[in-house]
Formats: C-alpha cells, structure tokens, sequence
RNA sequence: GGCCCGAUGGCGGAGUGGUUACGUAGAGGACUGCAAAUCCUCGCACGCCGGUUCGAUUCCGGCUCGGGCCUCCA
C-alpha cells in the first residue's frame, strides 16, 4: 500500500495541492509570530497550534523540518497603515518600563503560553530588531525600481508589481472604496511603508539610522527579510492568521517579487513561498477577540478557571484550521471531557500492555492501520479524523494492546496532545476562585470516608454536599477520588 | 457601498451524489448505601425555494440569516 500523497490547502490558488518540496527531503516554514506589545489570546495561539500541527505532520512524512517563527518587536502601527503609533512605543507610553522591557516580557509571556500548549520549539525565534540591518540592504535593493520616499517615508509602489493583492483576491484599483488616505502623496492606496521616518523634532525609543533618514522599518518589510535570511526563496510554506492574506502577506509578497527582480508570480520564487497558508479564527459570539475590549481571553485566564491549557489545544484539533471555530465555555468544557477520558482510557491500555508482557514490536501496525492516520493528517490536516479514529482504534478490543499503544504513539506524534504522558491529576487544575484548598478537601473526603465505614451515611452525604457546594464533585468509586466542577 | 466566506442534531464539529463521522450534553442499563466517576446501549441534524439527477445534505441558481475583510489584529 503506498502512503497518500500530503495534499495542503494553497491560499495563493485557493485550491489543494500535493505538497512537494523545494530542497529534496526537507521543508522549511516561516510563521508570522506575534507582535509583542500585550499578552496573545487564545485566538492568537490557534495559529500556533495550527502551525505546530503542519509541522508535525510534515515530520511525520519524514521531512527534516525548519521552522521559523518570527517576534515583532518593531514597526506594528496601532491604526492606519502609516499614520497610526508604533504599537510598542505606545505601549511604553503608558507604563514606566521601557520599550524594550515590555517586548521582553510579552515575548516571554507568549512563549510559555507555547509551551503550555505543547506547541514545539521552532528552529529560530528571529526577533526583528536583530534584522534592522539586513531590512535596510533589502529596501535599498528594491528602492530605485519600486519605491518613492515622501515626507513620512519610503512608499512601496505596489502598481510596480504585477498581480498585487492576488492572494486577497482583491480588486484591483478602482478607488472607489471609499477608504480614507490618511497619507498624502500616495500614489496608490495600497501603497505601504518600507521605511517610517521619526517625525522632525521627535525621539522614538526605537530607530536606526537610515538612507532614507532616522527611522524604523516598516512592519511587511520584517518578514520578507528575515524568511529570506534564515530559509531563503523560495522556501516551502508561509503560514499565518487568516486576516493576513489580506493586507500582510500581499504586501510581503509584492516586496519578495521586487527583491527576486521578476514581475509575476508565475514561479514560487517570485512570492517567496510556494505554499501560503492560513488558519481561520477562533470566535467567540459575545464579541470578538479583541485586546482592546478590556479583559479578553487570555491562556492564563482558562487556566485560573480550572481549564487545562491542553484542553484548548484539544478544541482546536476537533476542528479543520481553515474552519471558523466557535470559543465558548461549554466546548473547552467539553474538550477537557474528551481529553480525561482519552488519557483514561491510555492509562487503562499502558496497563493492558504490561501485563500482556508482549513487546509493543510483537505486533506491528498493519499499512491499513496506519493509513487510518496517514489519510487523516494528509488530507490538509485533517484533526479532527485522527482524533475519531485514535478513539475508534482504542475502543478496538480484539486488536493487541501492543498494537493500539502504537496507534496512541503515532497519533499523539500528530495531535501532540502528550497522551502517554498526561495523567488525569495533570487535569485537575484549582480554579483560583476556589473556596477550598487540596489540603481541606483531602481532610473533608478522609471524614467521609469514615463516616461510611460507620455506615452513618447522613454524616457522610452532609459532608458530599458540603464539597459539592464548593465546586467538589466526590467520586467515591474512582481512584482519583473527586475533581472540581468547572463552570 | 465593494470583496469574500459560511449555514449540519441542545452545543461543538467532520464528511459525503445513494447505508449521514465523532465529541460533548441528554435518555436507559450495569456498578454504587445513595450518588458521582467509569463501562454498555440509544434518540436527536444536514437554513428556505427552485433546478440538474433514477436519487442531493452533498452539484447549480435564487433567497434569508450569520460572519469576515476593505483601518491594527492569529
């Protein structure tokens, strides 16, 4: 039986396409990170998610993987394009610390957020400040043809380039958007800057000196030079959020097209990946993921609810990263559900296995047991399959636990959930606001236990409601003993 | 106003031209002092109107509703 042919979705021909690589038996991914100015909320780390699952299934496939993650430190503007604040000046505005503690410290903040998620360490984190340089050689490559300075900065002329905002599918230039030009000078409203100069009279936190002035770069111009630096174009796969392909990537692209001194986009050299990917967004129907709003849904903030950060990587699995997922507390709920049983029924099967004391070798994967999963993760990803059928291969009684632990094996290399790992003690998070500690709970349950043995059984109901009215949940014939009822 | 996307059971969410995943919730049973947890079993859906077809939830058109983007956002 050959393996399925990795098929991933194109945003550039919106259309699925069999992956082959650029560099025989590698790949090499760039993921647009985030910009460092405030904590990411769980929107944000789908992509995360979603580009740590690409990765993995890539693995999978036997690719040698570099990935590239990118932390924007510099030259992400608040508002319009050109006109609105350098959100990490703007954030330093506000507080004591200085711009570069505050990068530091959300970039710190997104990372363990990464690795509560299990979503694994990427080949480099370039952090764009570190690239001031190379930024400046590129925009002076692709200055004379493509661009034109104004009092503000240096202009990208996307009317240079042929097919711009194709990835958007935009239309092309009729003006009648009605959309504001808050840059005077412009030649095209979708002209953006390659290069912002400090006002005159003005002092950033952050700028470089610069052939075209004092300054900072602009925020597309990060990317392009940093995937081209660490992975070089063409390189395989770009990926991001879904609200990228509109404005972001086409910009990047226009300026890869520029740099490769080639016109179309008729050759993945010229966009500077050969695949574009985007994962949808995770909504939430009271509103919207948005920072701005006040308290939004932060990792952190599940987690002093009692809900495992593992419980929402299991919530995005269940859905395709090209679907618009729904946040609400009833599903992570319910994924932190699916995901104690799962880690349940692993823990049933590890012991299963030893005491059959069959080595997991004695019974290897038939192809057709495999390419449950290989179908699965080849067909653009597809999770939430691999998760029915690792269910569906563990319910398998007649099969040989030495046979299902391996499905468990390789479907974990794909979900990274950590089955084998997690135990259900690992999912009994404290909500913050509880009312009671382990400690009292433990002397609370040690009573009732007595009060049974004594078969005074009005002692010890009282005692389970007492706990119950705390949010404990007593499980007298479980050996975990009790859990909290989440909300 | 322009561009684009979606509509699947209580909720979430796969997939398919003909036997409609799966999870969670719910119902029944086993277990339990009673519960809970667990295990077993079982309901429950493809927005509306046309068209194509032997047959459409799946393809096409229209409608309604919802969402996104056009200004920063994963």
């Amino acid at each position: 039986m050959t393996a399925p042919t990795l098929t991933l979705f194109n945003s550039l021909t919106r259309a699925l396409e069999p992956f082959v690589p650029v560099h025989e038996g590698e790949v090499r991914v760039y993921s647009c990170g985030p910009t460092v100015y405030n904590y990411p909320h769980i929107g944000n780390m789908r992509a995360y998610v979603f580009a740590d699952t690409l990765g993995r299934a890539l693995e999978w496939r036997g690719y040698k993987l570099t990935h590239v993650i990118n932390i924007t430190d510099v030259g992400h503007l608040t508002d319009d394009a050109d006109a609105g604040e350098d959100k990490l000046e703007q954030a330093a505005a506000k507080s004591d610390k200085s711009i570069w503690d505050i990068a530091r410290h959300y970039t710190q903040a997104f990372k363990s957020d990464v690795h509560a998620l299990n979503i694994r360490q990427p080949a480099e984190w370039s952090v764009a400040t570190d690239y001031i340089e190379p930024m400046i050689e590129f925009a002076k490559g692709i200055a004379d043809k493509h661009c034109y300075e104004l009092d503000s900065g240096l202009y990208f002329d996307v009317s240079t380039v042929a097919d711009y905002g194709r990835l958007a599918r935009a239309v092309t230039e009729d003006g009648g958007e009605g959309r504001i030009d808050a840059v005077a000078g412009k030649r095209n409203a979708a002209d953006f800057a390659i290069w912002r100069k400090t006002p005159a009279g003005e002092t950033r936190q952050m700028e470089w000196e610069s052939p075209w002035g004092r300054g900072a770069p602009g925020w597309h111009l990060e990317c392009s030079v940093m995937a081209e630096k660490l992975l070089g174009f063409p390189f395989d796969i770009h990926t991001g959020g879904i609200d990228h392909r509109e404005i972001h990537h086409p910009n990047e692209i226009a300026q890869n097209q520029a740099f490769c001194g080639c016109g179309g986009l008729d050759e993945a050299a010229h966009s500077g990946a050969r695949i574009w990917m985007h994962n949808n967004f995770l909504i939430e129907r009271s509103g919207k993921m948005s920072k701005s709003s006040g308290e939004f849904l932060r990792l952190q903030l599940l987690i002093d609810r009692g809900y495992h950060p593992l419980a929402y990587r299991m919530m995005c699995l269940q859905a395709h990263y090209r679907s618009e997922l729904e946040f609400s507390w009833e599903g992570l709920g319910a994924a932190l559900t699916r995901l104690k049983r799962l880690v349940m029924q692993v823990d049933k099967l590890k012991a299963e296995l030893a005491a059959s004391k069959q080595p997991e070798g004695s019974f290897p994967l038939s192809a057709q047991e495999r390419a449950m999963f290989d179908e699965a993760i080849c067909g653009d990803l597809n999770t939430a399959v691999v998760l029915t059928q690792l269910e569906t291969l563990l319910a398998a009684k007649k099969t040989p636990a030495a046979k299902r632990i391996q499905g468990v094996r390789i479907a974990d290399r794909l979900l990274g959930l950590g089955l084998l790992e997690l135990t259900r003690e690992d999912l009994r998070l404290n909500p913050v606001a509880a009312e009671i500690d382990e400690a009292g709970i433990d002397a609370l349950i040690a009573r009732r236990q007595q009060a049974r043995a004594n078969k005074d059984f009005s002692a010890s109901d009282a005692i389970r409601d007492e706990l119950a009215a705390k949010g404990v949940e007593v499980m007298d014939g479980d050996p975990l003993g009790w859990e909290w009822k989440l909300d």
